[in-house]
DNA sequence: AATGAATGAGACTTCATTCAT
DNA sequence: AATGAATGAAGTCTCATTCAT
């Protein structure tokens, strides 16, 4: 007589891609649930993982964390750059720049979020200040195809103020949120006063 | 029959400002842990209160969090205030702004860590971001006394955007640290072009 | 109509002895399964204590154990100061000694692994070794009172290396476990050679 | 066509003293971390092995723990034969046992923990009593080279006792730490009464 | 009104062991 | 023969919250 339905016994044996499949797990657990609440338990579930997984493929959560927003800065850069790559012309790419700024991509609730949390933690931790200081600097670099460096800072700056209010400052009839403000906001910003 | 020489037990009855001392130091454990790492438990040690009082007088840490945060937001919005009112004109105004990026008040490691947290928290939860409406709507108004509302705007952004790649951006020699560049961002976007 | 026999919800609130029955219970665990085996999860147990009260009453492993120690260590401590006290005169004392080694008492499987257990903790340990000073200090001044300090300091020695060879030896026609050789023993040790 | 610069990959196969190696690296994590520190992943790091091959060479903890202890017995007893092999009569021996006791050799923080961890090991478990068994039996032989076997286990019991409270006992102006007092204790204990 | 005691949930980590290679 | 990958169990500890006083 056999047992009754022995448990389905997982076998999955050597899954090559579960470093990666964690490391996005982390992400989004981040993004539902905040760096606060990112639990080894909540990442393990979210990547169908065992628990101990875990700690066998991380040291402990920080290197977690600090893989994943490697990651996560690296794919916003690449966007970035590939947008500004396309741009034939300096007018083309303040017009991109504005863009990326009113359409809502950069503004994604998942954007916004991890952002902010890796701001916060590169604001306490110089190991994550190293993401956002490279991530800074490949920006930047991207602005100078088109810009002189000095215009690309101050581009680079504005485009994180008017990001960061568009999504943190309450709608109004002459916001952050109007597509002309960004615009002449940009204009002015690299137009060499007289 | 007296009592052997009772310990002097600690009185503390009735103490007005507990719940203010809770709060300031609240925030005081949030910038040495994160918000993720601040528990009732630290709370009250930080603010020398017994651990039951936590529950008793604020419904749970949101509530306090909610109420920290609020009360730091105002701290430096009525400092931002109080600079613009100050100033005689436009041109002192856009002094003030330059100075108030490059000195290094706002970049303390204290307002650093808390102004991101609160971010965070705001980029996540509704109550959260009525504290950064209200913050910034104030530092709006306070910069119309001298600017025209949309000039505002863009102002207020620029601010934010060269304190954080400032705080968050590797140094360099031609850097958001450096104050010519500061002052020449901010004379451009203040500039309407021809 | 009413919940199936609802869980039986321990009331036990506010036990004054549960300080003393973990204390209590962490022995019987140490005895049964040796301070490597020794658990939050098992003392709570034992204790019928729910696993939170361990770091509630006990900083960690570390107080448990020192305070278990000591006070097994005071436990044997009182006993042999009441053998002692309870001999008349050196002879009295010297029988009370023979007997003490001869008869099962500190040969009972758990005083024997208690024992050890502290000498393996105290050959490690400084906190721990102060609690076999003061317990080796009291077996001396104990002796004292029937024989001068160094053949004092001698006896106990010969009492701790006979106690522990008559456990850890392997039985033999002419061994420790012979009464007669423990009483030679203890006869040349407090005999001052011409 | 080539492999593009493989690292040099660790050759170490066929490594007949790995098994030798990790027994010793054992003595040496328990030395640091106590028995119940001791565990397969630390005692691999200590002998620079792979942590499968802990449960490749030993059936599990128990079985590599007897054989590390085993060859610490063996080589704290050779050493003791040695010495007394060396002495031409009862009179070098005794002062060979004083030496022993006093000489810090026996005293040294290694073997004060080994020996105490093998106490309790034997203690609880009758297959490390094997090893105390053997050890001892050892000595007395050694002893008997000398003296009349009642008196060897005597003597035997007496370096037991004084060693350990040499080690566990508080220093002090009278103490077994005193040489004349050891020796005047193997004299004692050697002397037959009349 | 206020708090010390208590607790169940869940945090991170370490572990011995299994297994595919 | 040997080992890296994997995992479930269990370890210690921290936590928010409840409750009797």
């Amino acid at each position: 007589m056999p047992e009754p339905a022995a448990a389905p016994r997982r076998p999955r044996r050597t899954d090559p891609e579960r470093r990666d499949r964690i490391i996005d797990a982390c992400l989004d657990v981040v993004v539902a649930a905040g760096v606060s609440g990112t639990s080894h338990r909540r990442v393990a579930e979210a990547a169908d993982v065992p628990l101990g997984s875990m700690t066998y493929h991380f040291t402990g959560m920080d290197e977690l964390l600090r893989e994943a927003f490697t990651r996560y800065a690296r794919t916003v850069s690449d966007r970035f750059e590939a947008r500004m790559a396309a741009a034939p012309d300096a007018e083309a790419a303040k017009r991109a720049v504005v863009d990326l700024i009113t359409s809502d991509v950069v503004t994604t609730r998942r954007e916004l979020v991890l952002t902010h949390e890796l701001y916060t933690l590169a604001a306490r931790d110089p190991a994550f200040r190293d993401i956002t200081n490279a991530w800074m600097a490949r920006s930047r670099r991207a602005l100078e195809r088109h810009l002189d460096p000095p215009t690309a800072r101050m581009v680079d700056a504005l485009i994180e103020g008017l990001t960061i209010h568009r999504a943190l400052d309450a709608p109004s009839e002459l916001a952050a949120h109007d597509a002309g403000l960004v615009a002449d906001a940009v204009e002015r910003i690299t137009t060499r006063p007289r």
